[in-house]
DNA sequence: AACGAAAATCTGACCGGACAGAATGTTTTT
DNA sequence: AAAAACATTCTGTCCGGTCAGATTTTCGTT
């Protein structure tokens, strides 16, 4: 049953998220993803062509969620600053998930540049990003205000700051720091966008 | 000699920071570095105490050599927005060195969580890039701009944009967006700072 | 329902290659 | 000649991927 077998691969992603957190990108052995999702080692060889491929999708599973969620977030609120707010919310979504996630995927981007797949991946990631960081500028436009910012460069600005905090956050390994770090990221972004209280 | 092994040594580190560019963190071997370096395997045996205490010692000199180029940066100029521009222009030297340096700087810290000694490298350099910021930013407040900005939380927001900007710009992996991100990091960070033309 | 063969799924021992570090051998310097 | 610097070989370990066989599931037939 094609349901039992997606079943069975997302049990191996969610495995192989949990091992390379603990252990790390590179020291993880097909062995530790098994024995992370109770199974031997073969079947993992079953479901996917081999080590780079499971890396593969699960880059590409954990992006798309992360875009998902982004998205279905600014899409509840209506105004621009409040659309900003939640999309800072939802990319600090909790001090575990944001461990787990961006250690591993800043594993991933430091391989970006030895795997071409891994780069695809992340472009497309990028994209989603920055059309999200468009939608937000351009809805505040229509309203008045963000007018001096450009919005193709301001999407990347945005994209870059969230990155930038979500890394220097993770590096300080620090979970107190965690809403100080959304919270400043929020204010800067906005103040850039030029941003006037009425 | 103590010059002559300090060479040595020196040799033997830029030899990795290539190796590692070229052929990624993990993948690189003591054969590789060795022959980067065209020296045997063995030199390196003889110079370091093993591969690990290579790449920490390259680590703690290439911050520390990025730290010291923009701190003699920013002391040449004299205005708070002249120091600004220095400390970005440092940051995205050239997209060659950018290039080589974070392609390593990344791994480095993707491997941060595994390896304490790599994290408290990083967190000096951290410190030092803050205080860049900092001097900055008072040095502006003293001319009567970057009136609304807290210093320590300024800082840090300057740091994570030069970062993210720096990071984005090596996974689009393109290199004559190195002066679109420099700019537009430079001209974020002074509309974060609130800075008004006179 | 019961059966059983075929298909799907799973297991873990095994193989071959790679590599870090050690050990040993060689050359150069002092 | 002794020590330092350097080169080469050796060894033990580890790991990814394979594969033959065990186990479970599926499904048509009676």
């Amino acid at each position: 049953m094609s349901t039992k077998a997606e079943e069975r691969r997302k049990q191996v992603l969610r495995a192989t998220l949990n091992a390379i957190c603990d252990k790390g990108f590179t020291t993880v052995t097909l062995q530790d993803i098994a024995d992370y999702a109770d199974v031997s080692k073969g079947v993992i060889s079953y479901y996917f062509k081999n080590k780079e491929d499971v890396f593969y999708h699960l880059l590409a599973a954990m992006t798309d969620r992360i875009f998902q969620n982004e998205y279905a977030a600014i899409q509840k609120e209506e105004y621009a600053v409040d659309k900003l707010r939640a999309y800072v919310n939802a990319a600090f979504k909790s001090p575990d998930d944001n461990r787990v996630f961006y250690r591993v995927y800043l594993e991933f981007l430091a391989q970006v540049n030895q795997n071409e797949r891994f780069r695809e991946v992340n472009n497309t990631f990028y994209k989603n990003c920055w059309f999200i960081g468009s939608e937000i500028i351009q809805k505040g436009q229509s309203e008045g205000i963000f007018e001096n910012v450009e919005i193709e460069s301001g999407s990347h600005m945005i994209r870059a700051l969230i990155d930038g905090c979500l890394l220097q956050w993770l590096m300080r390994d620090n979970k107190s720091l965690h809403t100080y770090y959304r919270d400043n990221c929020y204010e800067t972004i906005l103040t850039y966008l030029n941003y006037k209280q009425a």
